[in-house]
DNA sequence: CATCATCTAGACCACTCGGTCTAGACCAAA
DNA sequence: TTTGGTCTAGACCGAGTGGTCTAGATGATG
């Protein structure tokens, strides 16, 4: 049922609204923008889409489409100790944060703006947040097998502790554009875990 | 030349404008709300107030007092241990969290909002992080001087760290109404940052 | 070709936004 | 009492918003 390619218009639309929503937030993004960007008429939008909300949900979905390809590449291959597997995924997130000259995360973002009025956006929000944490728990828990985590560590607890740091220090980065945060953030984070 | 007493009108706009802006966040709230919220009319907003950005900086300003007030309290009193100092600090921060049901620091909603196109608020906010990170060098360098960190600490970036992270928490909390990120990540960061 | 659902195209609408403007209330000083 | 600055009061404005509506282009199928 999803195999079929998607209509051009509905991926421009979703692309275009990716960069908008990260640069410019929820309310600071007007569909006329969108339409701008993707040189789409407003017909297509409301054909694609019920309504504005309905459109950033799905950009969110295909933002996290992206995650799950980086978690996948990132922690599928065994040969590498699965505490480099964790780490090889931030790695591909922070390149993807290069890409757009460190605006953070769209989940950070999206998540700080609507989560004060909308049940539906933080609900959705918080639950990526999880899904990559239950993701990375499965690699540390392995790692503790291994020894590479002291025995009392607890994988989904360190695994949702990374996860939220990592928000923070996202915006740290978009605050100062700058990729630093990310890294001393995760240098800070391995080198506490593995101690005890 | 600050010390009479601030006009009522405008001490009404800036605790409305408080509440209102970490609820919704600057685009999701209008002027003519904070002037209902506030039973104020919009000449009076616009005497005190050159425009809706000077006015969200000046609560910015607001907000940053409150958390002076709870850097001084917390850090001032030397027969306590400084790294029980820090806490306190994070402690009173959560507190006033609870005041408004969870939602989160200021600092991180309108920094994850306003960043990516207005660099006047990201160096703003970006500024308001380094000074919390600045004050809790201090009783950090002193807790590696009486052997509470390791001699390896590096107390400015550990404290950098821990308030990157806290914005992260503050995010999750935010995001599901609830304190326990916000604990959670100080109990494994001080946990983490005592090991060497 | 004829039919019909899908998708494009953009004019249009009611409404809200941030911001301006004028009028007047209030009060201290002359 | 008159003056003049500060602050309150809210009508008003142009621009832009999210969303609707109708018309037509397109393309697969009979």
């Amino acid at each position: 049922m999803d195999n079929q390619p998607l209509p051009a218009a509905r991926q421009r639309l979703l692309d275009a609204g990716l960069e908008l929503l990260l640069e410019r937030g929820y309310h600071g993004v007007g569909i006329q923008a969108v339409l701008d960007a993707s040189l789409t008429p407003k017909g297509s939008f409301y054909h694609h889409f019920r309504d504005k909300e309905d459109f950033a949900l799905q950009v969110i979905d295909a933002y996290m489409a992206g995650v799950h390809g980086a978690l996948d590449v990132s922690l599928a291959d065994v040969s590498v100790p699965p505490l480099e597997r964790v780490r090889g995924f931030f790695g591909l997130v922070a390149g993807g944060y290069a890409k757009d000259g460190y605006l953070g995360c769209l989940l950070g973002g999206l998540g700080q703006e609507l989560s004060g009025v909308s049940p539906v956006f933080a609900q959705r929000i918080d639950g990526c947040l999880s899904y990559i944490a239950d993701r990375l728990a499965e690699p540390l828990d392995e790692a503790r097998s291994v020894g590479d985590l002291p025995p009392s560590t607890d994988p989904k607890a360190l695994a949702t502790r990374l996860v939220d740091c990592w928000e923070g220090a996202a915006l740290r980065s978009r605050l100062s554009r700058d990729p630093a945060p990310l890294r001393e953030m995760l240098d800070f984070f391995f080198h506490a875990a593995t101690r005890e």
